[in-house]
DNA sequence: TTGAAAGCGCTAACAA
DNA sequence: TTGTTAGCGCTTTCAA
């Protein structure tokens, strides 16, 4: 095969000149076409199979057609899903996703931002952000587009799409407390992360307790999820439920539980959060609530691309996406109601 | 802040010309610039915090300083760790990541990789691979650089990474024959995938009987699992181990096991395949045969560079990276030995 | 409605 | 070693 076929090749063939036949091609507003000459452009560039070179077109029109999508690891069950209703909405409207992972690192965060912003990025969607996020904040100023996903900076004025953290926690709570629960514990993740931030005040409102029993874990992990069990069962030891900050962190608890001779949920209901794969397949199957995290990425990327459209300079819009209590084996009226 | 500063705009607070400043930049071999001068380039870059534009230079040089990634589903759990591997392997050399999702669907995958094509991606990752799979297949006769992770096409002429699955069956086989299994049989998934055909291969040879049960599933699912696992009782109840053809299939197992009153591992060995997230929480946790994913990604990742660097014609190489069975606990001697 | 001309920012030949 | 020149392929004024 020969070289590609250039907007020349495609005017050359209908019999035009090559800002015609490049007019022709992008039905922009001014300076419209004829029929005919479209018709015979639109063939002729079928039959070279002309795709116009994106290099050339950027260069000109100052777009790229590409978005960053910054995700603090890709390999965290949670951020998959939403990478892919991005990836899914933004393709079908002709963008391609540059996938950044920051591994949960703010200098490769801000070392990858500039590198995005570098590569002239249309956009850029963002799932890293810490509370107090220096390099995402400053995007608010920029003149790149960015919408926040999942986690939000706090006083920055960037839209936020994310799970309704604090409708989901209510239900986890009020159908704990329908089983009989009086004694639940928050055992929570990084306070440098929204989400965890967002899950404690949502707990702290429903439990209708004064001070209920709130544990700070230092990560999102199953490991996290040990300690701060261990430490929930000797300093609060009258705890008959767990609202975990995550599924990891429930995970966790699992483990010392058992360690403990304690049976979930008779001895001890937890509650997750996220519905993360196989815990479902866990013993007892994990109660928890369900993020919509393809639906965020996909809303994401509507708002990104309204942006992108010139639409609703709305800054700092939030848009919760409903979540659901999935209530399984992991949960159950505690010993002595 | 205004426009972004340009090579013009280096050149002219360096004193020199654009040309000058761009070989300083550029450390390539031919044209090499006085050290003096090379300096004062540098530093009047910095100053103005320069970044060439990409779209200019790729216009310029026919590169794009992409890659295209594409994937058969983010969401499933075996992929993220391939393409952190890649991603950060890339970064490193100054190469970003599109990433493609085809959701599984081969129209999809045909569509994506002409768009990646169509935005002159340097070279292609590509995850998505069947045995048969023309749209891959082609892309050994085109001039864009493929390297293949994990599924590989069948007489295609292009490098392969991936795990070494025959090795990590045949660990797994030798496991339960050493705990005394003579009646193992092989769940496996989709045909049209060349990793369970690597898969059963190494089981059919490694089991040491002529004509082994092995129940054929249509995908890589917990669904597919159980279907494969209620036949397996039915038709062959005397098997007292059972290798999965993956970890998905291996939990349907579970389930259909629990469900007929069967424990694991006392009435049924379960060896699963890949070691993804949370199989160590099961009950029991899973003995399992792990990849090395996220190396599998970067060797990926290094054989491309290799070739975008113009090395080795070496068509169709294929790295194998090292498996290891990781034994938990749904693995014990059978019953009756 | 179409053509002519220019230029986006960069780098590769060639010349000095 | 550096400067000059040209052009990658496209779109967008402006003029016809």
């Amino acid at each position: 095969m020969g070289r590609r076929a250039t907007i020349r090749d495609v005017a050359a063939r209908a019999g035009v000149h090559p800002a015609t036949a490049s007019r022709a091609l992008n039905p922009a507003l001014p300076g419209r076409v004829a029929a005919e000459t479209a018709r015979r452009v639109v063939e002729a560039a079928r039959e070279l199979g002309y795709r116009p070179d994106p290099a050339a077109r950027s260069l000109r029109t100052r777009r790229s057609g590409l978005v960053g999508v910054v995700v603090p690891d890709i390999a965290n069950p949670v951020i998959p899903p939403i990478v892919r209703g991005v990836e899914n909405v933004l393709w079908s409207a002709g963008i391609a996703c540059l996938l950044a992972d920051t591994d949960n690192d703010p200098d490769r965060e801000a070392a990858l931002i500039a590198e995005l912003r570098a590569r002239r990025c249309d956009g850029l969607i963002v799932a890293t952000a810490t509370r107090a996020d220096e390099t995402v904040a400053h995007l608010a100023d920029e003149e790149v587009p960015t919408v926040l996903v999942t986690r939000a900076v706090e006083g920055a004025d960037l839209p936020l799409v994310a799970g309704d953290d604090a409708s989901g926690v209510r239900a986890a709570v009020a159908h704990l407390r329908e089983l009989g629960h009086e004694r639940i514990a928050h055992l929570t993740g990084p306070l440098e992360l929204s989400t965890t931030v967002r899950r404690l005040e949502a707990f702290r409102d429903a439990v209708g307790v004064d001070d209920p029993v709130v544990l700070h874990g230092e990560g999102f992990t199953i490991p996290t999820g040990r300690t701060l069990a261990a430490q929930l069962l000797e300093r609060h030891p009258e705890t008959t439920a767990i609202l975990a900050g995550n599924d990891m962190i429930a995970v966790g608890c699992y483990d010392v539980l058992a360690a403990a001779g304690l049976r979930v949920p008779d001895d001890m209901s937890v509650v997750g959060h996220n519905d993360m794969p196989l815990v479902d397949s866990l013993s007892p199957p994990l109660t928890t609530v369900a993020i919509p995290q393809e639906e965020i990425g996909e809303q994401a990327a509507r708002i990104l691309l309204d942006r992108l459209a010139g639409d609703s300079p709305d800054g700092s819009a939030v848009r919760l996406m409903p979540t659901e209590l999935v209530v399984r084996g992991s949960t159950a009226p505690p010993r002595r109601a």
